[in-house]
DNA sequence: GGAATAGTGTCTGTTAGACAGTATTGG
DNA sequence: CCAATACTGTCTAACAGACACTATTCC
């Protein structure tokens, strides 16, 4: 049947046909952890891709894993209903937040017919472990996502869309900048490769640091960082030799397989 | 509200809260058309990039062109609806058929609360034309996306649609293989840099065939076609001097920012 | 021969990749 | 001095970009 066809025969206020019975949107909310290593002098941090998880406690799936999430209103777009739970969920707002994509395969949902939209947020590590203490209404639990994906039972399809959701944000780390959401105004190429590696364990450049600052053609993605005077900043916060600190324009460079 | 909560006082049966009135998954129908130019001798047709409209017929938007599409049932995901419109449109399956978001803002649609989903495919040339000629009951045009975004008037947020869906074939065009769904199984590198252009017309290489076939990082993308006997097979279709002809092969690299 | 497409030659400067070596500084 | 990170030197092969040049074939 067309779409005018069954628009024509539905009318304009009856309800003819079944209409779904709640359009959610559900936040996977990835962080990065840095811990501490125990070394005998300043070293890099370790980091941890984690994602935050509440642990339900209804039906269905009750005590299971789940995404954050929440139904979306009638006055208000997907992605407005996807801002407002990542608000609620993380009192912080402004953090990056991006489609993933639609999940609606019949009897994901055993309460009914329930398409769910998925987004994904990459939020600052402080945000979500001060909500994970301060809230005693709900469990929520910081995972990283090899133990989210491998050895937890999530609820609903959530397994399905965390492992979507990886799979993007591995991608967006090397197509797009978004490195920059999990990293100070100001950083160094170390963190930088860190941060890279972390995301994209796959990713493995011998000679980053030459490539990002020498080559004409990535030129524009990164530039150093001066004072009032024109001098280079330095930061030795992560080694004993000061490294020069760096940070992302605005400019993503267009790749294609072609050239 | 949380998730949770919502859930549990929604409870398992009652229609405690609004829910959408349709969730339509709307088709970007895009093909690529070859038209001869009259030349002295053998050459490579010209190409549009084409996009398939339906003139509505009634309220709302009646008179305008709009994308086609149709409502989702509940015994389906939102796939299965794109690609069952998909081949009630074109009397065709099997065709490239992408996800490409979803339309949620509050007073889209002047029926209700309608949440679409937009899709994209690519469909050949003469399957959209057949249809063009044999469908009575609809309206059908076929337009170049440039036309249909800058004369046409679309109904309801379509143009966002169609120009969010040029954006992404474009970025598909020059991150994937996609290239090859405008293609027959064996081609010339003329052929392809054609097709590359008429969708990004950015894309220029000067030197497009040597890069192509003699630098080591693209190797795998494409390979040539040869013959039982291991003869390179050749065609001159489109030139006096006959071409190298070549298909793809399962492999698309992965690009990076950094390296 | 002319037209149209399909390549190849050639040159210069840039980049990739590997790996060794030097620089800086707190402990 | 040692450890840890931050670079720089160096060398070779590969690649990019520009542009001239040759190749093939039908008309």
């Amino acid at each position: 049947m067309s779409k005018e066809q069954e628009m024509d025969s539905r009318g304009n206020e009856g309800k003819k046909y079944r209409t779904p019975d709640g359009i959610p949107a559900d936040i996977v909310m990835f962080t990065l952890t840095r811990q501490e290593r125990k070394a005998s002098t300043k070293s890099l941090p370790r980091f941890d891709l984690k994602v935050m998880l509440i642990r339900r406690r209804s039906w269905p799936f009750a005590g299971a894993w789940a995404l954050p999430g929440g139904f979306s209103q009638e006055d208000e777009s997907l992605f407005e209903t996807a801002r407002r739970e990542l608000k609620e969920e993380t009192g912080v707002d402004g953090s990056h937040l991006e489609y993933l994509g639609v999940y609606s395969k019949p009897g994901r949902d055993p309460r009914g017919w329930i398409i769910s939209h998925a987004f994904f947020a990459l939020v600052e590590e402080w945000v979500l472990e001060k909500r994970q203490s301060a809230d005693d209404a709900q469990e929520v639990g910081l995972f990283t996502v090899k133990e989210a994906l491998e050895e937890l039972d999530l609820a609903f399809d959530h397994r399905e869309i965390l492992a979507d959701a990886y799979l993007r944000i591995q991608q967006q780390m090397l197509h797009t900048t978004i490195a920059k959401q999990f990293l100070p105004p100001h950083f160094t190429l170390g963190e930088l490769y860190q941060v890279i590696q972390t995301v994209v364990p796959d990713f493995a450049e011998l000679n980053f640091i030459r490539k990002i600052t020498s080559t004409r053609s990535r030129q524009g993605i990164l530039e150093e960082v001066r004072d009032e005077n024109g001098k280079p900043m330095l930061s030795n916060q992560y080694s004993q030799r000061p490294a020069q600190l760096y940070r992302f324009t605005d400019f993503t460079p267009q790749l294609s397989i072609y050239t």
